[in-house]
DNA sequence: GCCCAGGAGTGTG
DNA sequence: CACACTCATGGG
């Protein structure tokens, strides 16, 4: 079965391969796989249609590939709120194909606690060790990403064999402490009390926190800030301060696409920083990114 | 071999 | 609240 979707903004490479997400592969050109649930989904873009296939079929392929993609979002309004920013009106025609996409709340959460204090090779690796030791088999080569119960049954021993060092500990005692149930109440959570039951739990601090809020639960006025949107805040607006300092600049300044700010600043504070592609500027004209 | 990683937890000033 | 220190491993 292949299920084609119209879909305006999208850049697969950039959705898919910027890091929000760990589990997608853009080996064939043109082409990403990566699991949705429980079946393994292949996605490619022909002019404005993307079409998608998955193994096994799924009769319900298209509104999942939809809700993952957030096709809901109107980009095209959430660009023109953001370009009232001069910084991100500089900017936001280099990303108009990125993305933010909507994670499972659970495979978000444990995936952000394991990216703390490692890199993304790394961090694809711990999620490919725990997915083919407690998931569920899609195909000969993956395993969907283990459930509460699944994962609930690993040993902190069995957890540290997957590379997760320090983070073992972390992970059992979530799985102690949330169920579904629990997370069926957070999903109901205004977006404060969410990021409060987020910092409750072992190996969850602020930016898990909100990484978690944004790509697992879809509050879309999170902001979470890592190395790369702090240097890029500090860089582009000359912001610098404690977390909550940040935070508080990121949401006067735009408010409810708050995410999606977040997601362009650390695309091209990160992914771009290499090739000098700089895309958001300081407003007059010199790119700041000479020291 | 060496350095560092999409930070968080804990203790101290 | 701000800082320093530590945390277990594997990529680059």
């Amino acid at each position: 079965m292949n299920v084609r979707l119209r879909i305006r903004h999208l850049d697969l490479d950039q959705t898919l391969g910027c890091g929000q997400t760990f589990r997608w592969s853009g080996a064939v050109p043109g082409t990403w796989s990566g699991p949705i649930g429980d079946c393994l989904v292949t996605l490619r873009r022909e002019g404005q249609w993307l079409h998608s296939d998955s193994v096994p079929e799924r009769r319900d392929l298209g509104r999942r590939v939809s809700t993952y993609l957030r096709t809901e979002d109107d980009i095209g309004r959430v660009h023109a709120e953001l370009s009232k920013d001069p910084v991100m009106a500089r900017g936001l025609g280099a990303v108009e194909g990125l993305r933010l996409v909507k994670m499972d709340e659970w495979e978000c959460l444990i995936s952000y606690v394991l990216a703390t204090f490692a890199n993304i090779p790394r961090i694809t690796k711990m999620i490919g060790h725990l997915a083919s030791r407690f998931g569920s088999p899609i195909t000969d080569v993956m395993n969907s990403f283990p459930t509460i119960g699944q994962l609930g049954t690993a040993s902190v021993g069995e957890l540290r064999a997957c590379g997760l060092g320090y983070r073992a500990e972390y992970v059992a005692g979530i799985c102690r402490l949330v169920d579904d149930d629990r997370l069926a109440e957070m999903k109901r959570m205004p977006d404060d009390d969410l990021r409060a039951a987020l910092l409750e739990l072992p190996g969850v601090g602020n930016k898990v926190a909100d990484c978690v809020s944004l790509f697992g639960f879809g509050r879309l006025g999170a902001f979470p800030i890592d190395v790369w949107v702090e240097r890029a805040l500090a860089r582009l607006y000359g912001a610098r301060g404690s977390y909550r300092a940040l935070r508080d600049f990121a949401a006067e300044r735009f408010g409810g696409n708050a995410g999606y700010a977040q997601e362009y600043l650390f695309y091209n504070e990160r992914a771009l920083s290499g090739s000098g592609g700089c895309v958001f500027t300081r407003p007059g004209g010199s790119s700041d990114r000479t020291p």
